[in-house]
DNA sequence: TTGTACGCGTTATCAA
DNA sequence: TTGATAACGCGTACAA
């Protein structure tokens, strides 16, 4: 509303149509057993027209027990996957006329309760939350207890909620052991904290297949900014006994990876293969093509959002894990050879 | 709050501190002629702490004369331009203790009525909108006028905003004269629809480009969604007289150009030049690396905010239209040669 | 230093 | 079919 200037309420329509309140509200509502003549309907909707006026969901919200709203805290908003996992969750909120509240916690537990916080103060309807690591004192927990919430990407520690993730474990197992395949013996891990939960199964799954293999991982990780990845990859390709195959577990670390290799004119997937995690637009059209575990990203945020809403519309039962397919998009960075371009057409 | 049990309110905060509701009050929003003991704060941040209370936004939001949200409205929440304008809303916004309700319109302006709407319901203090041209009979410019707004990347038809912006037609003059300088003659403009008021500014700058070098361009542009691009783009380059150079209007428009290029076989830049605008990460990490128009999607975020919450906060004077600097990256993609590797270490 | 009354815009409930 | 009243949780204005 314009400074100084207070938007319209109900009382003014009522006011311009020459009813009460109540009429007014019963008329926006559509009240199943109709309780009003269409007539004095019609005089209302009129004056709804003329004076532009929109219902006050802050009031509604208050008096009822819904606001409409629900909380969406991720890692990021510019990174690929959160982005579709936002898409996904976009789509299913507004299928039901919820809004949602996007937040990007930077992998930072504290900025990370703030959010919460404040999603908290605003009484949105439940949260899907794709939780940091905690390595500060905060009272997330307490806080988790009043909201209805599902995890999404990872669960949450202490918390026991509704979740929908993918199996990281199997996924990099299956990711590590195509680059064996290859003939690598020398393979590093390379991305984010162990901390966060999915980096922590991944190392897992990389590291069980080496075993397999009888051979031993390199495994190396760092905090979340991407100057520090870029500077330990270069560490990594600069050592005399480097690693032959890089397996980067996610899209910023295969962008660093990339980069360095080019800067140390390394061959890929010639001088160095890679693998990685999470298939963007852009994954299959660089030279070469990435080979990356797609994650269901859009799906995810979908799955995550109905489950919540489920729970919203009362659906009770024990909580759920729900397990998404990834799969492993073969191209050619990690030394497969390309497939044939679809068509060959002469200009 | 679970199901059934409703949230903490001042009022049991009151109870458990065993002092008044006003006290409570007094203690959270930390009057400045401090009104009550240390003491009895003490003993109510203790029963804050313990409950877990959050104070109610949305009765603050009713009583008081802001709701300390405010909405932005663009075309995607995946496209990394759309997503940099977010991130940097999303940091003013964080600063000011504000959360930002994001939501992609998808170029379509049903849906973008309905989302204003749905702000102007919930009453945001203010809107930042990326405005997608009118089609249908809305009444969008009557709800514009009840909340303060800002305009982003493009001017609102029929509104007078502030707006924050870079200037489309120099920049697609820029690159167009660029692409002619390596010898084309016969160059594409490829993109979304016209209507959209950034693509009809580069559609101006190409043009002007074309004909100051005696020149005519072939502009050819088409509705949102992507197969369909793709499909024109290929129509394009099978033609018997095809460019040999495009002009890509946007990021979705280059992957298509790029995946058209390599599925007809043709090779960049030798076959075909490209010249793209926004310069997402992986433009340099593509081979050949893309020559593309830089926007400052971030900044421009940044800056749209800083001026609605300059206006929130009372600041007068006449609407501001921002031009922000672009600038043209170039890389390969154009037909420049590659700049060395920064490095070459031996492995 | 603390408490009481009122109103923000809406809807549920009850009365007309 | 309609209207009046209370209540949602909080903060302002005032009284104690």
């Amino acid at each position: 509303m314009r400074k100084g200037q207070s938007a319209i309420t109900i009382k003014d329509v009522a006011r311009e149509a020459g009813v009460g309140l109540m009429t007014v509200s019963r008329v926006i509502n559509g009240v199943p057993g109709k309780k009003y003549s269409e007539a004095t309907a019609e005089r209302v909707r009129q004056a709804i027209e003329r004076l532009g006026y929109e219902p006050n969901q802050v009031a509604r919200s208050l008096r009822g027990r819904r606001t409409g709203v629900i909380g969406l805290v991720t890692t990021s908003i510019v990174d690929p996957f959160w982005a579709s996992c936002a898409r996904g969750v976009e789509l299913e909120a507004r299928e039901r006329n919820y809004v949602p509240i996007l937040m990007a916690s930077d992998e930072n537990c504290e900025i990370e309760e703030r959010q919460v916080a404040a999603l908290q103060g605003r009484r949105v309807d439940g949260l899907l939350l794709a939780a940091t690591p905690r390595l500060h004192r905060t009272t997330l927990i307490a806080r988790l207890a009043s909201i209805p919430t599902v995890a999404l990407d990872r669960p949450i520690a202490g918390v026991k909620t509704d979740c929908v993730m993918i199996d990281n474990e199997a996924a990099a197992a299956e990711a590590t052991r195509h680059l064996i395949q290859h003939g690598h013996r020398r393979i590093a891990f390379v991305g984010y904290h162990p901390r966060i939960y999915t980096v922590q199964k991944r190392t897992i799954g990389f590291v069980a297949a080496m075993n397999e293999a009888g051979l031993e991982g390199i495994v190396r990780t760092i905090g979340i900014t991407a100057a520090p990845i870029y500077d330990l990859v270069r560490e990594i390709l600069s050592g005399r006994n480097r690693p032959t195959a890089i397996f980067a577990t996610n899209t910023m670390t295969m962008q660093r990876v990339l980069q360095a290799a080019r800067d140390l004119g390394l061959a890929i997937p010639g001088d160095l293969a890679v693998t990685g995690f999470e298939d963007f637009a852009w994954a299959g059209l660089v030279e070469p093509g990435l080979t990356v575990v797609r994650q269901p990203g859009e799906e995810m945020g979908r799955r995550a959002a109905q489950l919540l809403f489920d729970r919203l519309g009362g659906q009770k039962g024990p909580t759920q894990r729900v397990i998404l397919d990834s799969e492993l998009v073969i191209r050619e960075s990690c030394g497969c050879t390309k497939r044939p371009a679809v068509t060959a057409v002469s200009a």
